[in-house]
RNA sequence: GGAGAGGUGGGUGAGUUCGGUUUAAACCACAUUCCUGCUAAGAAUGCGGCCUGUUAACGCGGGCCCGAGGGUUCAAAUCCCUCCCUCUCCGCCA
């Protein structure tokens, strides 16, 4: 949620900033108007409260002077103002609910540094990474046997079966097998294990009440991508993010424990309505997905140190792994909703011949804590909104793709690199007959 | 799922019988100051959050918050309804 006295007080710097984002001036004035409307009526109705309680007051004095001609004519009196206050505070609250409706929909203001543009097309890339990298050539050359995708790849060594998951979810629902089953479980142990030092691990629930989600903005706004569980009034969670934003919901935390490090591997469920057949071969896009997630909860001032370093935990899994990958610094148009600034990590997939996104690393400043109400006490004794700041590192089924492809050898099989050893038994090649 | 007991400020905990002298007592913890004078004790004061009016600001005022949401009433921590959570027992279960 944007900050509302800061669109009272400088109504044109939000105005420009979210104009960038498509979000109209006008839309922003029926805000004002309704914030302005809504203080007049609210303080009209706590002065009627005022006096409503004040003669309650002095009716049980009355009462216990034993005056009961007092007592009963100040209560009528209390009752005909008790019902003018009533109406009152239900006009009131009309437009609170209007005004709240309406700023809930409303997105994150874009930091200085985000580009300006429309949609994917226009983000901006910052660098690119890969094993013995040149200046002056755009990408690594690889060989006729990496040229497959990953969804041959799965079939021919028996590691990926897309058939039995749409036979048991539907399409979309991957089902992996044998080494490319082991494959998944050995990456979430080998990042969960880099991050444990530093942030703490978390095994949250799967599914998050609706107020959950709000926290984090995925509602009331992306329903449509969410899976709902409606008969116990659950969401499936797209992201580990989610849960953990909720974990310090409605406190006031210590400064002095600040920043909070968290870090989780959940499950990730997303609907991908708008997506419809769109890039659904394979595991370019799928309904149900692993991911690492790190997150903190900060104070402003240490929020950029913290997007860094979860950037760079990215990176530095990406590069152990040895995958060729692009960091890109996403427009305006491309940004989450609750987003201030993402830098978004593509691998490149050389069977499928794509970048693939595998993370997203965002500063939401105060907009999650804000409708999440997690705040920190500072050291004059004031309190005040944290940040929050997150990141996957990552998101493992397009890892799994890009991995298979960049290390399948000239016979066909798969062979990993030695950092995931420790993870897979030491057995680090996959082949069509698993040992 | 069934039966019972609970949920009050940072913590402990009173108030709920019977609605009104409670703007939620008291204690602990915490902060500042004073006194004393040294591995310590005592005293005073302060001690929450959110919204809002006013003010240049310090501040002053109003409203809301006793698990959540409704209701009754001139007036609700207190009475009524629904829901959530915790504990005990039973049932079921990986």
């Amino acid at each position: 949620m944007i900050d509302l006295a800061q669109l009272r007080r400088e109504p044109d710097v939000v105005k420009a900033a979210l104009a960038r984002r498509g979000v109209t001036s006008s839309t922003m004035d029926e805000i004002i108007a309704l914030d302005a409307r809504h203080r007049v009526l609210l303080h009209d109705a706590e002065g009627l409260r005022a006096e409503v309680k004040e003669l309650s007051r002095q009716v049980g004095e009355a009462r216990r002077a034993k005056d009961a001609e007092v007592a009963d004519a100040l209560t009528l009196e209390s009752r005909t103002l008790g019902d003018k206050e009533r109406e009152a505070s239900d006009a009131t609250e009309v437009v609170a609910r209007e005004l709240n409706e309406r700023l809930l929909m409303i997105p994150n203001l874009p930091a200085p540094e985000v580009p300006d543009g429309l949609d994917e097309n226009d983000n901006v890339e910052l660098r690119r990474w890969w094993v013995g990298m040149d200046a002056g050539v755009a990408l690594p050359t690889y060989a006729e046997h990496q040229r497959v995708a990953h969804w041959e790849i799965g079939v021919q060594l028996g590691i990926l079966d897309l058939e039995s998951g749409a036979k048991i979810a539907g399409s979309m629902f991957p089902l992996f097998r044998a080494g490319g089953a082991r494959l998944l479980r050995a990456l979430g142990f080998f990042a969960l294990d880099r991050h444990m030092a530093d942030y703490e691990e978390i095994r949250p629930p799967s599914f998050a009440l609706t107020e959950t989600m709000m926290s984090t903005g995925h509602l009331p706004k992306s329903a449509d991508d969410m899976y709902a569980i409606e008969r116990d009034g659950l969401w499936a969670i797209p992201t580990a993010e989610v849960p953990l934003t909720s974990i310090h919901r409605g406190e006031i935390l210590d400064e002095a424990k600040l920043p909070i490090r968290l870090t989780a591997q959940t499950a990730c469920f997303r609907r991908e309505a708008g997506a419809a057949g769109r890039d659904t071969r394979g595991l370019l896009r799928v309904h149900e997905f692993d991911k690492v997630e790190l997150f903190a909860y900060c104070t402003p001032e240490q929020a950029d140190a913290a997007h860094a370093d979860i950037l760079s935990r990215a990176e530095g899994l990406l590069q152990s792994l040895g995958l060729t990958y692009r960091v890109l610094n996403l427009c305006c148009g491309d940004l989450g909703t609750s987003s201030a600034r993402t830098l978004d990590l593509e691998v490149f997939s050389p069977g499928v011949d794509r970048w693939l996104e595998v993370s997203s690393v965002s500063w939401f400043r105060d907009f999650q804590a804000r409708r999440a109400n997690v705040r920190y006490r500072t050291s004059d004794g004031s309190t005040a909104l944290v940040h929050t700041v997150n990141g996957s590192a990552l998101a493992w089924a397009r890892i799994w793709a890009a991995l298979v492809e960049t290390y399948r050898q000239a016979d066909g099989s798969i062979l990993l690199p030695d950092v995931l050893a420790p993870y897979l038994g030491g057995e680090t090649r996959i082949t069509s007959r698993p040992s």
